[in-house]
DNA sequence: AACAAATCATGGGTGTACAAATTATCTCTC
DNA sequence: GAGAGATAATTTGTACACCCATGATTTGTT
């Protein structure tokens, strides 16, 4: 690997950059990072969801999704509730103000996905997907849940 | 788009999010992150640019290169000089430490690169490679030096 | 029942990333 | 040659993202 440029993770890296930076520039009007919007979209997906849960899904670390709840509950479109039967969890609700913006948030998101699809050719696009999943892939140990039985 | 599992853009995080954490594992024994090997590699290419040249390099903003520089420095791989003829600049040099790791951390990184790169077929890496790239080519405004003549 | 182990949310510390503001210096123009 | 505008480095403030540690619980095991 004489020349950074012939890296998969350089230009993986790169290519990254372009999209989120996109991304951010298109949510940033409505007040909304692109992690947000990842999280939101997993609540319109569901509510009521434990932080746990949300990290998990999100492949998040559970600290981190603390910070992201605190600023998307203190702009209102959130809220945490205490769970009825474990006093260790809270669950997280959509507030109406973040049912409100799916819409127009899915709107710019969409419209990003189709400008990406539209630099390649029905084919590569579909090859691009298959590739990166292929990468996106737990590549390194998936020894953990192996419960008895 | 009614699966996020669909969107290049997503899986595109999903990738990046994995290759990234595979580098933090190899890079940290060292003590180096992967964005400070980055800086160091364009510091084996060639020592003495300023802070400005080396973020243009890497598309880092000047204020995120000040503190990786600032971490650097601490850690006695590099040192800032003042320019002679431009007491604006800083000229950054690596010492004896910096040089001495350019062998171990490329080792590291090669390694990775190349369990990249057997995931796929020859043709498959190479189409990845091309597909990335199109992706990070600077996709707005290139608008910006057009110096006179 | 009682205790060890696992789990959830959170707080602290480190390291990017970027925007905006600051300071020091340079360059260009009149 | 003096001020206007550009540029380099830095500071400050916000937002991730992860690790480690902690406290409150819950669960599993005797």
């Amino acid at each position: 690997m004489e020349r950074i440029e012939e890296c998969i993770s350089f230009l993986l890296g790169k290519a990254y950059q372009q999209v989120q930076q996109q991304a951010k520039a298109r949510l940033a009007p409505y007040g909304v990072t692109p992690v947000q919007y990842a999280l939101l979209w997993v609540l319109w997906e569901g509510d009521g969801r434990s932080g746990a849960e949300l990290g998990e899904r999100l492949q998040l670390d559970g600290a981190t999704i603390v910070g992201i709840l605190d600023r998307l509950e203190a702009a209102g479109l959130l809220e945490r509730r205490p769970d009825a039967h474990d006093r260790r969890v809270n669950r997280i609700f959509l507030r109406p103000a973040g049912r409100e913006l799916q819409g127009l948030l899915e709107r710019e998101m969409d419209e990003l996905n189709r400008e990406l699809d539209a630099r390649f050719s029905r084919q590569d696009a579909a090859k691009l997907r298959e590739l990166l999943a292929e990468i996106g892939q737990v590549p390194i140990e998936r020894v953990k849940e192996r419960e008895s039985r």
